[in-house]
DNA sequence: AGACAATAATGAACGTTGTTCAGGAAATAA
DNA sequence: TTATTTCCTGAACAACGTTCATTATTGTCT
């Protein structure tokens, strides 16, 4: 057999990253253990760090399946025909919606910090632009004077908005925004925004 | 001496908050190591479970004297006869000011987390009320038909929104706003929505 | 002042982490 | 088969937050 050896290698990383993600999602991040998820995986504990660097490494596996899901709904929430404050506000309720129904998987892309000074990889990095990739062209219909880097960036902010609203409702220690006034106060803001934005 | 005992007692607790401070502020929240704290503070390990219930209630503690610090900002950063856009423009300024000038302090108000199930005292989730308290009379003039907890919710959706720029510009692990544009994109997504929000 | 009681500080020890590494098992090559 | 390379194992390690029996300190009463 050829890539037996790759093939086995491959399995175990990809047991790894399923046991890791279950765990996430029933426990959250703080609930990751090393121990747990090489029981779950079958395998010693040691084996982790045959497959991984490190626990940072395996969770950068896990927020990257969350990002392609991400990605993927947020391209299921814009329907063809839509003029661009339609689709700004439906990609927003899509957000919402992701976030509400992965809670914690969502939460762990944000809520994960590697060690400072360290650098996640650029590959990973790359998978962050679903994001706002689908905010720049109706940003930019709003805004015909935007450009290139200026839109992204205008994109970016946009997104980070919407973000933050959505974040500090789900994830607040105090006076918190109830989840059921959730859709609506970021319906608001986005039109505000591009009621703005369009002038 | 009557309250010699309660006052060495609060001694030591303002030496414990003086010590995490300094080292949240030096080295963030993952840096902060129980063992440096009492060795900053002077009194032995098992000191500080003596003045504080855990290490979470200490950081409390930390991020009380923040919140206060950051109103006070906030407070300086409004002038007086500014019309109501030019008073939220400048809060998103002084709050922009605050959390580069006081990066990790400023970050572990949200990125510290209490362990799942367990909620914040009363005293302390009510001085959060300072991240909102000064943009709900500008934004009632913008809109005059809000009232009461509608208006209070929408300054909440507002501080959020200005609050994840900020953010993400300074914690992302992906591409982000550069520091230097930051003001600009703030007071852009700023004016957007005021501009959106007043007619 | 002196003796007793109440309280607080000490630091060694505990349990739980992530991570490492010498040894052994398994797969490939000869 | 035998040799060699590769990977997995799980006991051991270091660092962490937290606890607790012991010691020291403070306040109170005679």
């Amino acid at each position: 057999m050829r890539n037996n050896r790759e093939e086995q290698r491959e399995g175990l990383k990809t047991r790894l990253i399923d046991a890791a993600e279950a765990r996430i999602a029933a426990a959250g991040l703080n609930g990751l253990k090393a121990r747990d998820i090489t029981a779950d995986a079958g395998c010693a504990l040691g084996a982790l760090y045959t497959a991984f660097d490190d626990l940072d490494r395996l969770i950068l596996h896990v927020n990257s399946r969350t990002l392609a899901r991400l990605g993927a709904a947020l391209q299921a929430a814009v329907l063809p025909g839509q003029g661009p404050r339609a689709v700004m506000a439906a990609l927003a309720q899509g957000y919402v919606s992701f976030a509400l129904g992965n809670f914690r998987l969502w939460a762990a892309l944000f809520t994960h910090r590697l060690p400072e000074g360290i650098e996640a990889p650029a590959w990973h990095r790359d998978e962050h632009a679903v994001l706002i990739a689908q905010i720049i062209a109706p940003l930019g219909q709003l805004r015909p004077d935007l450009e290139g880097a200026a839109l992204r960036q205008r994109a970016l902010t946009v997104f980070a908005a919407v973000h933050g609203v959505v974040m500090l409702a789900l994830t607040a220690r105090f006076v918190a925004t109830p989840r059921d006034q959730l859709p609506g106060e970021v319906a608001a803001l986005v039109e505000a925004m591009t009621r703005g934005l369009a002038e």
